[in-house]
DNA sequence: CTCCACATGTAATTTGTTACATGATTCT
DNA sequence: AGAATCATGTAACAAATTACATGTGGAG
């Protein structure tokens, strides 16, 4: 079998630093949530080929609190691989987006209610927003880091999430336009009838 | 087993007006690629799943080149079920996008190599912009119509589509961002060394 | 006469989630 | 003592893709 996403998108997250799989799961579920997630039950066993392969090793070390840590980084088989995978051009992205399925069928709705899942939506992804603006500004201060890996690293980290405000600012702005597209139906159909 | 987005997805296509499997397919590979996409392997099964409920009902007609079609309608039960699933709050969007995982790590790559793929990603979406824009201004004249059913129809269609247009403004933004901050990085790098 | 688009389906495989299973440590 | 967080794993299941399978009709 050959690497698939999954396996990349775990060497990408030991490339920002060394880390356990517990960690590698609680970074998949806040921090690249918006493109990229996987459950600790993909992330263990995928885990477990990478060091067979060699592009990872791991180190017992004891936790804060609860059981044994195996502590992950990348060997530099694995940076090569990361890195060879990371400068091709990248596929196209995969999106399953309810709302907007729904949103299809939204001229089939009583307009009141349509307007009202529209400002839930919109308000869920003002939310999100400032989530994603926290992140931004806690990548900036690293970016300024002396440390050249710890800088490239933040890098990363600040487009990602730049990547994560972009998406919920124009989601948004999505929103107050289709509020304002069903309000300008709705006149028209009292007009027609 | 109870009715999945894959249910409800063939529902709402069936929605805008009765079609094929083959027709479904085709739709979503070209008009809803960017929220919602399945394969005709998931597509034929699941209409027979539907019929079976009683949501949709089908009609063999004459293809005008190739074997028969089967055209798909839905049921009134089929309208109320779509109905139902549309007027609640919409589920989480999931994104796969490998360009963000593989630019978590541009930090690590030869910045120019880095602003290469990201004008070559910026090229992408700047065509898919176009497409989408030519989608919405397809939905604008069906949104005009007399037939209160072509309107309605029309007018999810046109939200989809200005979501499309969306997505690919604000990520031809990001690439320009992110060219900029790449460049950015460079000048700091080589003032440090 | 071969390739392509139309058209419908099934089978095998891959992929990922939910649920199961275990156990340490801290807080209430 | 019970719940929550930390921590690692496996097993059963669901979901979706790729490949397989068949057949029509038109264009080059």
């Amino acid at each position: 079998m050959q690497l698939t996403t999954r396996h990349y998108g775990i060497l990408a997250s030991l490339a920002q630093e060394p880390r356990s799989g517990y960690d590698i799961a609680q970074w998949f579920a806040y921090v690249t949530k918006h493109f990229c997630a996987f459950g600790h039950s993909s992330i263990y066993p995928t885990l477990a080929d990478l060091e067979q392969r060699g592009l990872v090793t791991y180190t017992e070390m004891p936790s804060e609190q609860g059981p044994m840590r195996k502590v992950y980084r990348l060997t530099p088989a694995g940076q090569d691989a990361l890195l060879q995978w990371v400068a091709q051009p990248a596929a196209d992205a995969e999106v399953r987006d309810e709302q907007l399925l729904k949103a299809l069928c939204y001229g089939f709705l009583p307009a009141e209610r349509a307007i009202e899942l529209l400002q839930g939506a919109r308000a869920r992804h003002t939310e999100r927003q400032a989530y994603y603006e926290e992140l931004v500004r806690s990548a900036e201060i690293a970016v300024q880091a002396d440390d050249p890996h710890v800088a490239a690293a933040a890098l990363g980290r600040r487009l990602t999430a730049r990547r994560g405000v972009g998406v919920q600012v124009s989601y948004v702005a999505w929103c107050d336009e289709a509020i304002a597209a069903i309000e300008a139906s709705k006149t028209r159909s009292q007009r027609l009838g």
